[in-house]
DNA sequence: CTGTTAGCGCTTTCAA
DNA sequence: TTGAAAGCGCTAACAG
């Protein structure tokens, strides 16, 4: 660890300038001679000084760290988020340092904990059900909430009951008069109950005959309960995540059945598999960004918590 | 972001007592009476008092940060690794930050600058070919590279050879006697040379005639290039990576040719696709424990850099 | 415009 | 066994 060891001492003295002079530059302030200024950043610069992030953070009260909650490293979906959300981080000096909640609202309570021992700044969450909105109190002005909203806090939403729309217009569009559900269990206020509702929504107002199973967003259930919504007349399936989409496109190859399969996600793996599946893109890139930029502002005092809600986007089999 | 407000000086003198002797327990020095220890532990458990990182940080070296730069945040394999170092740095008070590398030796030369200037502590860098082992200079004490190695540096490796030769034994065992092979180029020094050669001298060794294709290890590149290695004897092929098995088997699926796949990789998401492919664990999850161990025991000095090879373990389908 | 002077919260001599 | 004092590298008044 080949510390620098120079401080701003040592550049005031190799520049014949005082510390307070190099302070100024090095934080872009105003009023310091352009020639000075430049006089010193070549020393800097020629010397690869930088400046130690622990006694500028001691002065202020920031150490420009955040930290983004995911549930699983492994989740497609919240991947693309996180890509797309990183870079903004570090363009601002933020490190992002990274946690797994794995669902568990006792393991973000945790993370929580020791974020607010560590002083840091900000935290984007991606949300589950079940997290205890008042463990986020103290996070009031420093947190994004992503995939969730919860009153008084800022959020980055899908529109769930938009990409279900945009998947069912597009299955009634071609012809499909017999469209299954398969999804999450409305315990789950986004992912689960919105898109049901409005899955049972567009067949009300269609004249469809609903069938649906609730089960849960992992492939298995996908793999195991498809079965369960399948009539002899069913032509085609909306699965509430690319997870489940997964298990029961398994499942229907594996039985020979054919169906045009429909669903909320979409990530590159699931595009290369299966391609044929009609997709609704809802957004995740996008939220990452918006996320990130949220935080940013309401971290700089720009922007007060606010709800954000990203559209989808129907991505049709190629 | 309500910031304990409470320092050192607080404590002591809410406890009665000087501040080096708050300090004194805080860093569980010897040469304090347990009974003034006992009273300061109270008061600092009773008022939620935590130190702040960056006047300690200022004090010591170190900020107590670590880097881990993946290639990719939807590498699978990459994740299990990850999922396992993360507890254990969090547990020694690291905060690790993630960064993304992209397979480009440009981007980790350039976080690697950044992690410079950021006088952060150590870094866990995922290698792939291209990596220009110079600039790992400056962190030849505070790197572990892993999934390759290099000369003076810490690493965990797989063990490649082991591995391929695992799966052709078993295939082989089972009686399959043209086996192909895909895999990524020679110009991949682990995953593609290593493992190619293991390949290779299995067949010689074993009077087979190998037949292999070296196109890369992405999900396309196997669905593309499975075709120019079978003939019709081939029974089996071996696949260098689960993304390269991912995308045979879809062509294999496709074109109804049925085949026993064997891969290197053992993630989560292929077991439930395809549970019929015998595979092979590298260990990532080890492999993932013993890189943040390694980091930890170097920054710690009690450790100098060691080459460490994960053994793989064979996952017999159920 | 620029240098001087205080500290930020903590660790670390050095005395007591 | 403890406290007082001197900084770590930096920023933020306050004088020049």
């Amino acid at each position: 660890m080949p510390h620098n060891k120079l401080t701003i001492k040592d550049i005031a003295r190799l520049s014949g300038v005082g510390k307070s002079t190099v302070s100024r530059v090095l934080n872009n302030e105003s009023g310091v001679k352009p020639e000075t200024r430049e006089r010193i950043e070549a020393v800097m610069r020629q010397q690869g000084f930088s400046p130690s992030r622990s006694a500028r953070a001691m002065r202020g009260q920031s150490d420009k760290v955040v930290a983004i909650i995911v549930t699983r490293l492994d989740s497609l979906s919240e991947n693309l988020a996180v890509q797309t959300m990183l870079p903004r981080f570090y363009d601002q000096g933020y490190d992002p340092i990274m946690m797994e909640s794995q669902f568990s609202p006792a393991r973000v309570e945790e993370h929580l904990r020791v974020l607010q021992l560590r002083h840091i700044d900000g935290v984007i969450l991606f949300g589950f059900t079940g997290i205890n909105e008042a463990l986020l109190q103290p996070w009031r002005q420093s947190l994004v909430l992503l995939a969730r909203d919860a009153d008084g806090y800022a959020s980055v939403c899908y529109d769930d009951e938009g990409a279900i729309h945009l998947l069912m217009s597009q299955l009634y569009n071609q012809g499909h008069r017999h469209i299954s559900y398969i999804g999450a269990p409305e315990s789950d206020t986004t992912t689960g109950q919105r898109r049901f509702l409005a899955y049972q929504a567009f067949c009300l107002q269609h004249g469809l005959a609903p069938r649906a199973t609730l089960p849960g967003l992992a492939m298995t259930q996908g793999y195991q309960q498809v079965s369960s919504v399948l009539s002899e007349q069913t032509s085609a399936l909306v699965c509430a995540s690319d997870t489940l989409a997964l298990g029961a496109s398994k499942y229907l190859q594996e039985t020979g059945r054919s169906l045009q399969l429909a669903s909320v996600g979409n990530t590159p793996l699931v595009k290369f598999l299966h391609p044929e599946i009609i997709m609704v893109d809802p957004g995740y890139a996008l939220a990452g960004q918006q996320a990130a930029a949220q935080l940013i502002a309401q971290l700089n005092g720009q922007q007060p918590p606010r709800q954000i809600v990203i559209p989808a986007a129907l991505q049709l089999p190629d």
